[in-house]
RNA sequence: GCGGGAAUUGCCAAGUCUGGUCUACGGCGCUGGACUUAGAAUCCAGUCUCAGAGGAGUUCGAGGGUUCAAAUCCCUCUUCCCGCACCA
């Protein structure tokens, strides 16, 4: 027998998969292209199980993409600017591009330890001056396009890591990297304008086939909103306050203002009045409050009125105008017109500072009182109140309404978005330059192209101190392009989400510095776009939205011809791992209570095992090393495939991936093992076993288009089992080999390593991995075929269970013994009537009509009865009572060498037997001995 | 509050779209047996309850409905997880 050996297995077929650059792909015109990618990760130096995973789909799915006649595109790089590198500079005096590189290198060193079919050529990497260059060069197109502008304005900062952040990175209020509390400054920052593309890029996800729970996250952080802009006059003041509202219906309700407190009109037309003080005192507390504080749902509403007044375009009245800290300047106006009666925000405010409320809505059913209301009324209705609108429905009014300001030039619809401009500037140095020259006379100019890449310089200090890019004298000194004098240089670098925004067109078509542009287009439309992504769904709206807005912006600039990146999307779930739990105070024990197993809280040792997420701080994680190290990389890629589904949580356990190993182990031997050839006679037995391998590469073939991977290796693993029952009986050498080759094809994108070694074994020349995935014969997969199938099955069912239930140790004899003739004719019959009616009474008289039949009809009543109770349980016979006798006589020996025991088949008629009258079609009757 | 997802037999986890071999794949665990000096490993059998013949009863969060037939379809409720959240 051949050892299993998995270490030498794999890296064996690595060194040849290499050698022979079979994942090497050119652009072939006359070959169908299928781009399969996983999301650029970061080279934090160490594969993670959650990277095994991910990876470990995507490369199964290529496989079988490739195996099926596909141009596959399966590319692998690296995310590698961003803040570890920096940090171990600081920490440890680190270089950081030596860092990365380590880092890239050993994380490159594992992934190709698993197996993963990459087209290594097209490796990139984002620290790569060829490729960040185009980061630069993006920049500058959208500068000049109007698409990138600098502003001052209130951004979230990292006090951890010293840096700006885009709101989309500031989760809840919290830095997304670090989980710090994220605090407001007031700064100058770079912006890309994705909010010129709001529009399409809610209108694109109708185009792609990703998770609906992806697409509205992402609906929502864009956040559309259509309503009406008011111009609400201000008394004594030229200027209108044009806010924007969802609810023009309420507009003869507003009673007061609220404006923000940092709004900058409020403090001039406070200044010199005897509200000045207190609004000093007010605004000093909120500022006090971070801006995720501020619209917190749980924290107290607070606001002063400050003497000024705005007029209700519509009404006329003067109403109070109050600031207050739940108005926040950098949304829309930074001013709100509030309704009282039908807002529950304004009407505890109102109620607060005793401000008038007026009902301008009344439900259908009932009446509201103003005196008496306790909350407000936010639902549909009628105006009232309202002048020429009383008695409109309010959800007619709000189109009626906006016209009428329209008319008078005191509003207009509008549609407004929630998502706003993307701050890409980090006070960081391990990032892409922004290729910006300041210079004293000519002001800010952009870094002409020819001039490119701006170079992220060496002669850098890591104090911990500010950003170290401030360091290098030879970075900051330049000259300007324009004048020629001296000249500073931006110091910022880019977000590096800037980096992920575009480099799946870059794998197309590996960007150089040598070129002008970032990629040719031909290339990229031949590869374009992503078929298939796999990712976490943590960059729901991080990556996933700014590389969707790049490659508009890309698609505009003339650079490609795709509307949207990632056709398809896959989020994998989590892997997790049972950690001891503390029911007494519902929490988990982290790594650092893990010595002495006892709640930190409470100090209970009474623990249970629950399940959460791998992560670091609860020291629950396991190293892909160490697993593939005692598994092998195929046990490892089993267990995580079939482990669950790609889109849910996989439970880690030990067993599981033993499991998986003892398998492979299993499926090696049974297939390297020599047979027992019987000969040429061909039976029933191996019509059978070719009848389920058509059926088996017809459930996987299905199960994988759909993703469905574990269900593929489910099947998979049945019909292995069926392959061992059917080579221990004695096989037909021609059909045992069928079995084989296309049982290794089915398996392997999952365990490509064990598969390409028993193929070589087998006597084959060529890589499994470049051979056409197997098809089936659809004329095999026949009723007649799964009842017979269905009929092997349940025989030896059968006896295992009459063998247990009269406690029989060992079978001397089974004596099968088939229905009658006339009971098959009576099944016939059966289904025919059962297809008219239901009713037993009709379906006896009928059957009762046949006069063979009707000496049996205390039995056939009997049986109706059962049938009829589930109709679908019971199948008509497709084969007759001959064939049927026919069929066992075959498996006579299959079942004499599985329970070791003698086999009689023998008819109804010709039994004595009591038993016998108990035969029905497909399930004869059976007595153990 | 709004939106999304989930609840399956000791545990993990399929099945639900397309109702019917569903007592419900597979794994783990457990029980018994074989092998072995013993253990590990491996193999076989069992693992909701009852049953000395393939049977019967009760199950898929709870309740109700549709159907000859429901884990699967419809309605109501409960619980859990996730995302967003004073968005003007």
């Amino acid at each position: 027998m051949v050892e299993y050996e998995a270490q030498k297995i794999e890296k064996k077929w690595q060194k040849k998969w290499e050698q022979d650059k079979i994942f090497e792909v050119k652009v072939d015109p006359k070959k169908q292209k299928y781009y399969v990618l996983e999301m650029y990760p970061y080279p934090s130096g160490k594969l993670h199980m959650g990277h095994l995973r991910n990876y470990t789909i995507g490369d199964s799915y290529a496989r079988f993409k490739r195996m099926n006649g596909f141009n596959v595109l399966y590319p692998m790089g690296y995310d590698s600017f961003g803040m570890p590198a920096e940090n171990a500079a600081i920490d440890h005096g680190a270089n950081p591009e030596e860092w990365t590189n380590k880092n890239i290198n050993t994380m490159k060193n594992q992934q190709k330890r698993i197996g993963f079919s990459y087209d290594w050529t097209r490796e990139i990497y984002s620290h790569n001056p060829n490729f960040y260059k185009w980061d630069q060069w993006f920049f500058l197109q959208m500068l000049e396009k109007g698409l990138a502008y600098k502003q001052e304005s209130y951004v979230n900062w990292c006090p951890k890591c010293a840096t700006v952040l885009a709101n989309e990175q500031a989760q809840g209020g919290k830095c997304w990297r670090c989980n710090s509390i994220v605090d407001q400054k007031f700064l100058t920052q770079w912006f890309l304008k994705i909010s010129d593309y709001a529009e399409e890029l809610l209108e694109g996800l109708n185009l792609v086939d990703w998770p609906d729970k992806v697409k509205i996250m992402q609906r929502n952080w864009i956040g559309r909103s259509e309503g009406t802009i008011i111009k609400f006059p201000i008394v004594e003041d030229d200027r209108t306050i044009d806010i924007f509202t969802t609810r023009p219906d309420t507009l003869y309700g507003v009673m007061f203002m609220v404006f923000a407190p940092e709004h900058p009109w409020v403090r001039d037309w406070v200044k010199g009045t005897q509200y000045e003080k207190e609004f000093e005192r007010f605004y000093q507390e909120v500022m006090h409050q971070n801006i995720f504080e501020r619209t917190d749902i749980d924290i107290e509403k607070k606001g002063m009125f400050i003497g000024k007044y705005c007029v209700n375009p519509i009404t006329k009245e003067e109403i109070p105008v109050y600031i207050s800290n739940f108005v926040i300047y950098k949304y829309g106006a930074g001013a709100v017109m509030a309704v009282p009666a039908h807002d529950q925000r304004d009407f505890e405010f109102a109620k607060k500072y005793d401000i008038p409320i007026k009902i301008v809505i009344q439900p259908h059913d009932y009446e509201l009182n103003v005196a008496k209301i306790t909350r407000a009324y936010e639902s549909d209705g009628v105006l009232v109140n309202s002048e020429e609108f009383n008695g409109m429905e309010n959800r007619s009014a709000v189109k009626k309404i906006t016209e009428k300001l329209d008319e008078l030039d005191k509003g207009y619809a509008t549609i407004n978005y929630k998502l706003r401009d993307w701050g890409i500037s980090r006070q960081r140095y391990w990032g892409c330059p922004i290729p910006i020259i300041y210079c004293e006379e000519c002001g800010t100019i952009p870094v002409p192209y020819e001039d490119l890449p701006v170079y992220l310089p060496k002669d850098v200090t890591f104090s911990g101190v500010g950003n170290p890019l401030e360091t290098s004298k030879s970075f900051i000194t330049t000259q300007c392009p324009k004048c020629g004098y001296k000249a500073k240089r931006e110091t910022n670098t880019m977000d590096t989400f800037v980096d992920s925004s575009w480099y799946f067109f870059a794998y197309c078509d590996p960007p150089s510095i040598e070129s002008d542009i970032p990629y040719t287009k031909t290339n990229v439309n031949y590869w374009g776009n992503v078929d298939f992504y796999v990712g976490g769904i943590e960059h729901a709206i991080l990556h996933l939205i700014y590389a969707r807005f790049f490659t508009k912006v890309a698609r505009d600039l003339g650079l490609h011809k795709f509307d949207e990146p990632f056709q398809r999307l896959l989020t994998q779930g989590m892997i997790n791992k049972a950690q001891p739990f503390c029911t007494n105070c519902n929490a988990f024990l982290m790594k650092a209570d893990l010595e002495q197993m006892k709640c930190r809280k409470c100090g209970s040792k009474d623990l249970i095992q629950k399940s959460v997420k791998m992560s670091k701080s609860y020291g629950n994680t396991v190293n892909p090393e160490e697993i593939i190290e005692k598994y092998g990389a195929d046990a490892a890629r089993l267990f995580i495939l079939f482990g669950a589904s790609p889109e849910s949580g996989l439970e880690w356990s030990d067993e599981g991936v033993n499991f998986a190993y003892k398998f492979v182990r299993n499926f090696f031997h049974l297939l390297t093992t020599p047979i027992q050839d019987k000969g040429n006679k061909r039976s029933i037995r191996d019509e059978l076993i070719i009848y389920k391998l058509n059926k088996t590469i017809k459930l996987v073939t299905e199960s994988i288009n759909r993703i469905a991977i574990r269900g593929a290796i489910n099947y998979i693993i049945q019909f292995v089992s069926e392959l061992a029952k059917y080579k221990e009986e004695g096989i037909m050498k021609k059909i045992y080999d069928e079995c084989r080759e296309k049982l290794l094809m089915l398996f392997h994108p999952f365990v490509p390593h064990v598969t390409e070694e028993i193929w070589e074994f087998i006597g084959h020349n060529k890589f499994l991995s470049l051979i056409s995935w197997p098809t089936y014969n659809s004329a095999l997969l026949n009723m007649e075929n799964d009842y017979k199938w269905n009929l092997l099955n349940n025989i030896i069912e059968d006896i295992k269970k009459i063998k247990f239930a009269a406690n029989i140790n060992e079978i001397k004899k089974a004596i099968i013994i088939t229905a009658s003739e006339w009971k098959y004719k009576f099944y016939s019959l059966l289904m025919i009537l059962i297809e008219k009616t239901k009713d037993q009474g009709e379906i006896m008289k009928e059957l009762m009509k046949n006069e063979h039949l009707k000496i049996h009809g205390k039995f056939i009543s009997q049986i109706t009865t059962k049938i009829l109770k589930n109709i679908g349980k019971y199948s008509k016979p497709y084969i007759d009572a001959s064939e049927e006798f026919q069929f066992f006589n075959e498996i006579k020996l299959i079942i004499e060498k599985r329970f070791n025991c003698e086999v009689d088949i023998v008819v109804e008629k010709d039994s004595n037997l009591r038993k016998s009258s108990q035969a029905l079609p497909g399930r004869p009757a059976i007595v153990i001995i």
